[in-house]
DNA sequence: ATGTCGTCCGCGGGACGA
């Protein structure tokens, strides 16, 4: 067998509708030949025609979803994908429904397509689409913070295996310098204490296992947003919220490079997301 | 912002979610 190749470039990239997307998918992949794509809100059933665009230029792909749901997320690779699991581990996903049972939300929502990963080259990589929560009065904000619960018990378990990288649509911008406008945004999702608590845990700046690549490639000051609202024309005021993150194990972070491509978000016929892209070390 | 999108249901355009 070939040995792995001292460099994993991964992306992650919510295309809001791969029937949608599915031209500029099979484009983007042409200019930007990328290890793993970690797709998220495919909306699209499994074996969905759509799914071609994934499988561009012999690409592997593994595309969770339910048939006529909304969410989904894949992952599409140059090299096999290995090991593929679908949501949470069996525990894991039970405590889920048992906080369902006890906070009072619709515990057919812990059925939602919004968790899948595989091994690619010995390292495992996880494509994530973080429940939106609504308004923070609303019982799908409940569900949004128990869902990064079991996130954070799921990253935690794969992270003591080995190298993972897990990114997606985190629908939590970390910290103020990720909102275009904190005060605007106080009082609503995305933006509240406990949602950012909860993905600090993962991130080695809440003592979690692993690194936000774009923040530890870009400084403290930096801003890279990945996300504009269509409704507000956000893009075209700069109005975004860095919600699309590349997290990985310290192994893989060492002298890595993340960059948000927003080309590909001025281009017409765009996602709502920017795709997200870094280019990863392995361990010797 | 009541703004814009993508999708569903089901066949025309309203409803829903982001």
């Amino acid at each position: 067998m070939a040995p792995s190749p001292a460099r994993l470039t991964v992306a992650t990239w919510n295309v809001n509708g791969l029937r949608a997307r599915a031209r500029r998918i099979e484009g983007w992949l042409a200019r930007n030949r990328v290890d793993v794509l970690l797709v998220s809100e495919t909306r699209a059933d499994p074996g969905d025609p759509a799914e071609a665009a994934l499988l561009y230029d012999g690409r592997h792909l593994h595309h969770h979803s339910r048939p006529g749901g909304r969410n989904g997320v894949a992952i599409s690779a140059t090299r096999p994908l290995k090991d593929p699991l679908d949501g949470f581990d069996a525990p894991i996903a039970a405590e889920l429904r048992h906080r369902a049972e006890d906070e009072g939300w619709d515990a057919t929502w812990c059925d939602d397509a919004r968790l899948t990963s595989a091994v690619v080259d010995g390292v495992r990589v996880a494509s994530v689409y973080v429940p939106n929560g609504r308004t923070l009065d609303h019982p799908h904000y409940r569900y949004k913070l128990a869902w990064l619960d079991a996130l954070d018990a799921q990253v935690r378990a794969w992270a003591a295996q080995g190298p993972l990288v897990v990114g997606g649509d985190l629908n939590v911008a970390p910290t103020d310098l990720d909102c275009w406008n904190p005060r605007a945004w106080r009082g609503r999702t995305h933006v509240s204490p406990p949602e950012r608590e909860r993905v600090a845990a993962l991130t080695t700046a809440g003592g979690g296992p692993l690194v936000d690549l774009w923040r530890a490639c870009h400084g403290e000051e930096a801003v890279g947003f990945t996300w504009w609202n269509y409704r507000t024309l956000g893009f075209q005021k700069g109005q975004g919220l860095r919600i699309d993150l590349l997290l990985a194990t310290e192994d893989l972070a060492d002298r890595a490079r993340c960059e948000v491509d927003v080309d590909e978000r001025a281009a017409e016929g765009p996602s709502d997301h920017a795709p997200v892209v870094a280019t990863l070390r392995r361990p010797a």
